[in-house]
DNA sequence: GCATGATCATGC
DNA sequence: GCATGATCATGC
């Protein structure tokens, strides 16, 4: 028997004690001991909840929460420095909540479903995330948050919820996509590889990858932040009813066909005879309703602001660019850990413009857009061939514009000199991904 | 006119 | 100084 010295009937207590974790590992808290004569060693999570706690872990943990006399859902999730100052940390990757259940979810409604029994009210512990250290010997940083979704946000997740589930019932499964929403997102779990074993839909026969719901990383940073501050956000909880999208969208209403002019004067934005390159997206932020160089409901929701320029017959003027790529950390990663990945599985925000014939620059219309599924196999093709041609040092066969509909890859660098290592030894020019012209046109249309 | 290659500009 | 987003220049 052991004495418990917190109650665990108490969410605020249960923070206490998890303080007690601050500066120390998991090993140096509770002995290696115990750790290497635990019957679960998979995760730290499950580790904490046993021996810091002594609480033992239920077993129908999809449909409760892990502390279930205090309604609490513990979490442990990594962060990293923060570039840049290197201070304050952010998250490492997207907190997991819950797995998705493809039968079971299409059955339940959002006020009784298992997702918001489970993560209502979650505790949220870091730990500093340190590659060469097992779990057990990573430090907690931070003060644990007892994080319970404003009501603003938890209407956004519920449209989230929603829309995943819908998803499912259209048949969808396979083609989800951490893309199609906010703030909750629904990320690949599981092996992954040719080992995965996929799951079965309940409206369709195709089979599925196996998904789970979880805060897009630009969430987890919003929780990280909240510990510093109480942050007061833009908008009220009317405007959070109406849903994320359709606000923004609103935001351009009665805005088509006037010139960036007009619209820069009537939103006191300064109208510049020679327009840096970055006045379109601030324009578009002020529209929005921000002086600064951000919104911060996108930054939550991960949201990618893109200004588009079409040319008079529609055409974009440029395509659109993604991160230089090291090459030799791409060849050795899986396409779901590319970056590229990540940045096509984003949402995107765009705001888009058009030259008339007199070649003034006029509104054209605004519109949420995440790359649909069969584009996202494309790239993948892409990424492949990449991958491959790095692999043989055969640089001029990189993938160009007329080898896929969907993506090419360009250099991207200061200049040709600018050059990253290769595999063989070797250098190339930087480069990276792009989107053809003729696939943003054939999107935004 | 478009695909491809090359480079600029800005903020951190 | 560099990453990132944006844009220019060229040659077919």
């Amino acid at each position: 028997m052991t004495t418990r010295t917190y109650n665990p009937a108490s969410p605020e207590s249960l923070r206490e004690h998890a303080k007690l974790l601050i500066g120390h590992s998991l090993e140096e808290v509770v002995g290696k001991y115990d750790l290497d004569h635990a019957a679960n060693k998979g995760k730290l999570g499950t580790l904490v909840e046993e021996h810091h706690y002594q609480y033992r872990p239920n077993n129908a943990s999809d449909h409760e929460p892990d502390f279930v006399e205090a309604g609490v859902e513990l979490k442990v999730t990594g962060v990293v420095p923060r570039k840049g100052d290197g201070v304050a940390y952010q998250a490492k990757e997207r907190l997991v909540l819950t797995m998705i259940h493809y039968f079971g979810l299409v059955d339940e409604a959002w006020d009784t479903s298992s997702f918001l029994k489970k993560c209502r009210l979650m505790l949220i512990l870091f730990y500093l995330y340190q590659k060469e250290l097992p779990a057990t010997q990573r430090k907690f940083v931070m003060s644990p948050v007892l994080w319970q979704f404003p009501e603003k946000d938890l209407e956004i997740i519920r449209r989230d919820w929603e829309l995943i589930q819908q998803k499912i019932l259209d048949g969808k499964a396979h083609e989800l996509s951490e893309g199609d929403t906010f703030y909750l997102a629904a990320c690949r779990k599981g092996s992954g590889g040719p080992k995965e074993r996929l799951k079965r839909q309940p409206f369709s026969d195709i089979l599925a990858k196996s998904r789970a719901f979880s805060l897009k990383p630009s969430y987890v940073n919003t929780i990280i932040d909240s510990t510093w501050s109480d942050e007061e956000l833009i908008g009220n909880e009317k405007d959070a009813e109406k849903g994320l999208e359709k606000i923004t969208l609103e935001k351009f209403d009665g805005l088509e066909g006037l010139s960036v002019d007009e619209i820069a004067e009537s939103y006191d934005y300064p109208i510049a005879e020679d327009k840096p390159k970055s006045y379109y997206a601030g324009l578009s932020l002020r529209i929005l309703g921000t002086k600064k160089r951000w919104l911060p409901e996108f930054v939550k929701a991960g949201i990618v602001l893109k200004t588009i320029r079409l040319a008079q017959n529609g055409s974009p003027k440029e395509a659109i660019s993604f991160p230089t790529f090291d090459f030799i950390e791409t060849s050795r990663q899986s396409w779901e850990e590319s970056v590229f990945y990540e940045k096509i599985n984003q949402k995107f925000f765009f705001v888009i413009f058009q030259y008339d014939k007199d070649r003034v620059l006029r509104f054209k219309k605004s519109m949420f857009w995440n790359m649909p599924y069969a584009d996202r196999i494309e790239a993948e093709k892409v990424w492949s061939r990449t991958v491959e041609v790095i692999s043989t040092g055969n640089m001029e066969m990189l993938p160009k514009m007329v080898d896929s509909n969907v993506a090419h890859v360009r250099p991207h660098g200061r200049n040709k000199a600018d050059t990253l290592p290769l595999p063989n030894g070797g250098s190339f020019t930087k480069q990276c991904f792009w989107l053809n012209q003729k696939y943003i046109k054939k999107q935004v249309n």
